[in-house]
RNA sequence: AGCGGGAUGGAGGAGAGGUACCUCGGGAGGCUCAUAACCUCCAGACGCCGGUUCGAUUCCGGCUCCCGCAACCA
């Protein structure tokens, strides 16, 4: 079967954080997973690079807008290396392919009458030179980010997108099991839609804002950043000329699944899908929101000192390690805190004394007592219950049943004394060190979309014959 | 106001209609193959009040306390 897989594709205007770290390696995780059971996946990711705060951060920086986007999206090209993420592509909404797809996705709405014309008016702060809702101000009507200025109400003619010509359809589509995990999230979607759906504003005037793909047919205006940015998940597969039909295969023929925040169900799973009912093109068949990640209680803020960044995990632990401490120590749909104390302790118990103990155990005693490697084990280690996790989006569920494995070949070690055995008949000996390797391998094989690398190492020191370095060593804990 | 989530041993987290699991920490013991690792045993918990049920911590209702959301935020 194909499927198609995508995460959001994080804002550049800012170093990647964790929460982006952790959507990749959950979808990696999928990716991996269903390419192991055969299926013939399309992963995608990349960056999005338009929008008003874009343009600032540039400005703020004194760098050509250009420059600055192509250095924080190669910022996170590098940090799917540093997870060892398996992507097929990588979109940058300032493709020229992109920019012709969303175009094209404009056009269609446009030709079904969903897009209209409209003055919008609303609080202005000259000094951040953006919209601000009442939430953005003091008590006293005034900017947080600029006190000494009063905002001005300032009308401007955008496009809208009739988003509430499609509240019954969306609807429809949310009662479909399934459409948005965790379920909860659906409910509180349905009840959004419920409560009434406002037109959308999908363009600016371009001479506040420049950075953006331009409106067919209106060079005064161009895109609202958002409605270019989610036509990416089409675009990537080479939609609308779709040369290579990989559109045809993994969007319309295929399983596409989504990976996002939980921020961005009104996103998500409202207006993209009402883009794409507009312009005639299948909905997501199913997005999946994770939960945030917080520290000692707190949202991670550069101002309390307690941001943890994914450069931080992969430098201290390794880029196995993270996706490990990652994928079973955060929950996957409910928020999570971590602290550097706890994932110590994670490394520690788990990866050190746990599994990389484990593989030297086994080794030693296959390397010192084995005169061959043993054959590559036949049967799947694979359970259903394993793919069931997977599939439900349990990561840290498909982990547990891992480490329970390694659980149960350490007390198996414990109990049936292999060392002693060995020595009082050996051939039995042998033969149960042969059974331990070979479980080994299984559990190898078990990491293959958790911890790529690790996965491989173990296999290969199991036929070798041959005890690996260790596979986690102890670290300096603060 | 409303909508949603949470409240589990000393700490942090899973979990599920019927002996409550994991990591750390505490106590006792074992083993010596292993990265001073590993294994066993012990002490210790399901916020409060009702309801459904043979039985609820798990389902339902109410309460208390925390946390999100409340649309152009990319």
């Amino acid at each position: 079967m194909a499927r198609y897989l995508t995460t959001t594709l994080p804002y550049v205007n800012a170093d990647p954080h964790i929460g982006n770290a952790l959507e990749f390696v959950q979808a990696d995780m999928l990716a991996r997973t269903w390419r192991l059971a055969g299926e013939d996946v399309f992963f995608s990711s990349g960056t999005d690079e338009h929008g008003q705060k874009i343009l600032q951060a540039a400005e703020k920086a004194g760098k050509d807008v250009h420059d600055y986007v192509d250095h924080y999206s190669n910022e996170f090209k590098k940090l799917g290396e540093s997870l060892n993420l398996s992507y097929d592509a990588f979109i940058r909404t300032t493709n020229p392919e992109h920019y012709a797809a969303a175009q094209e996705m404009w056009r269609r709405c446009d030709a079904k009458g969903d897009i209209y014309k409209k003055t919008y008016s609303g609080l202005y702060c000259v000094g951040c030179e953006a919209y601000k809702t009442e939430k953005e101000l003091t008590e006293d009507g005034k900017c947080v980010l600029h006190p000494s200025l009063t905002p001005e109400v300032i009308s401007e003619e955008n496009y809208f997108f009739r988003l509430s010509k499609y509240q019954d359809a969306l609807l429809e589509y949310l009662s479909r099991d399934g459409v948005i995990v965790p379920e909860w999230r659906r409910e509180e979607a349905i009840n959004f839609v419920k409560g009434g759906l406002e037109d959308f504003s999908i363009s600016r005037e371009k001479i506040r804002l420049s950075w953006g793909v331009p409106v067919p047919g209106d060079d005064t205006q161009v895109m609202y950043v958002w409605f270019d940015a989610l036509t990416n998940y089409i675009s990537t597969l080479g939609w609308p000329g779709d040369a290579d039909g990989l559109f045809k295969k993994f969007w319309e023929e295929g399983t596409t699944v989504q990976v996002a925040g939980k921020d961005q169900v009104r996103f998500q799973s409202l207006m993209w899908q009402a883009m794409l009912m507009s312009a005639d093109i299948k909905n997501t068949d199913q997005v999946f929101y994770h939960g945030f990640i917080n520290s000692g209680g707190q949202r991670m803020s550069k101002s309390l000192g307690n941001v943890i960044s994914p450069y931080d995990l992969t430098d201290k632990y390794g880029t196995d390690a993270t996706r490990y401490l990652l994928l079973r120590h955060v929950h996957p749909v409910e928020d999570s805190d971590i602290t550097w104390e706890r994932l110590d302790e994670w490394y520690l118990a788990n990866l050190v004394n746990g599994l990389g103990n484990l593989v030297a155990r086994v080794m030693k005693l296959a390397e010192t007592h084995l005169e061959e490697p043993v054959a590559r084990p036949e049967a799947s280690p694979f359970t259903d219950e394993y793919w069931a996790a997977i599939n439900a989006f349990n990561f840290h569920q498909a982990l547990d049943l891992v480490w329970a494995r390694n659980q149960a070949l350490d007390e198996r070690i414990t109990r049936e004394e292999p060392f002693k055995l060995v020595k009082i008949d050996v051939e039995a000996g042998k033969s149960l060190i042969a059974e331990l390797a070979v479980e080994l391998y299984q559990i190898g094989r078990l990491l293959n979309p958790i911890m790529p690398a690790t996965n491989e190492l173990i296999k290969a020191a199991v036929l070798a014959n041959k005890k690996p370095e260790n596979l986690f060593p102890r670290i300096e804990t603060a």
